[in-house]
DNA sequence: CGACGCCTTGACCCCAGTCAAGTGTGGTGG
DNA sequence: CCACCACACTTGACTGGGGTCAAGGCGTCG
């Protein structure tokens, strides 16, 4: 089931992100089936997934979550007129698919390459943790979202991407243009002019289209509207 | 703690409507303090609060969650640069400051009067039920927030609003336009405009400014993306 | 090599932010 | 009882940021 809603708005979308994540998944159905026994992880079953494998899709019946071992998943929910919401991206140690009953949006693999866990429900403490994490992740998302200019929004994604990938500077983005665009509710173009402008400014370097360097942190931060944190930027009246 | 922070956001947020609210709070305290045992609810003790009334504050240390037994309950994060965000609205039935450690955000009584419970941790099949609800709301606030235009925004927040307040076709709005402008990521200006828009459309009608009555669901489903679930407006190619 | 995807850049225009004025409405004091 | 004020909301005029449309670069694959 679940999955006529995706075939409809993949004809209706223009830029249709999820068809070819869609074909790729067939292909790679058997593929993702059988559990990679990577690095022995204790008891719990590990998975190798290629860039643009659909973990799950929206409206599948919920019955794991997952977390992400290595790479970057991409969660996203399509509206019934074909638009696309990116509900979030998943680094390194981050919970996704915490739905219940059925899941609310895709789930599908950004990066070259992933590894991702599949974690059962029944571990109270274990649970709690994961829905902690899946929370806070989702209320950050929505403090991004909120801002009202273009550069603001990169800005803060940036400055997000870089604190929970725990890069000093160096941020991966194997998201495409596109992906971003949807998380930020934004355009592609708007995106790409976006970056160009902080290259040009000097805030940022981009040596590849999915790699970006940090290179003014604090003026990046005023940006994104987050000050300095030793340097708060509001004074208080007397 | 926690509390300088409001105080160096409210002189710097021109509309700063935590202002009136903390000193309402200042002057409610002690009514907060004891809990009135309305209505006799079994051995969880409920609160009544009025209208500004701030439950707890951003970076407050969080010891408990709430459920809204009756009224609207407003939760919202104040940024460093004295910008707010309104991360969500709360009805009866809902839970909010699920938060571990610290509040994220503030709470505030924006009904006229409105009545919480407090419910502490331990219970972990109560904790997750509570964690699910709260982690739905957010997500729904997700799909509201990443909409592309003022009247798209409006209309899903209306839509959103009906389904969840169970109400058929009237849907009370005690909330500010301030506090549906900080939601949205619009200016008041512009939740004003629009609202006039849909009532010379006839969508809605309004005849309080804290009132609204939907005519035209179908419409109003239309605008904000979601089309009729009965007749779905994509037709997939052959 | 050409076809295709993804990204970038440019030109144009519209939506929504900004500034400013006007309209209730409730509260306070004379 | 009315004058006055404070506040929230509305409406208008103007402007700029970002959406839209279109063209062009660039790497990858067949």
């Amino acid at each position: 089931m679940g999955s006529f809603r995706l075939e409809d708005a993949r004809a209706a979308n223009r830029a249709a992100p999820l068809s070819k994540a869609r074909r790729k998944a067939d292909a790679a159905a058997d593929y993702l089936q059988n559990s990679m026994a990577c690095k022995a992880e204790i008891g719990s079953s590990i998975r190798n997934a290629a860039k643009g494998t659909v973990i799950y899709c929206q409206d599948d019946p919920a019955s794991v979550r997952y977390e992400v071992v290595s790479g970057v998943i991409c969660t996203s929910y399509l509206f019934a007129d074909g638009r696309r919401q990116v509900t979030g991206f998943c680094f390194k140690g981050e919970v996704f698919g915490t739905d219940h009953g059925f899941y609310k949006s895709s789930a599908e693999v950004v990066s070259e390459t992933a590894q991702i866990r599949r974690i059962r429900w029944g571990d109270s403490a274990d649970d709690e943790r994961a829905l902690n994490n899946a929370l806070e992740l989702v209320e950050n998302s929505i403090l991004l979202i909120g801002r009202r200019t273009a550069l603001s929004r990169i800005a803060a994604f940036l400055v997000d991407l870089r604190s929970r990938t725990g890069n000093a500077h160096w941020i991966p983005l194997p998201m495409s243009r596109a992906d971003i665009a949807d998380y930020l509710g934004l355009t592609v173009e708007t995106v790409s002019r976006t970056f160009s402008q902080l290259i040009r400014k000097r805030l940022i370097a981009q040596p590849k289209h999915h790699l970006v360097r940090i290179i003014d942190q604090d003026r990046l931060n005023a940006l994104a509207g987050m000050g300095s944190d030793t340097n708060p930027p509001i004074t208080s009246e007397p």
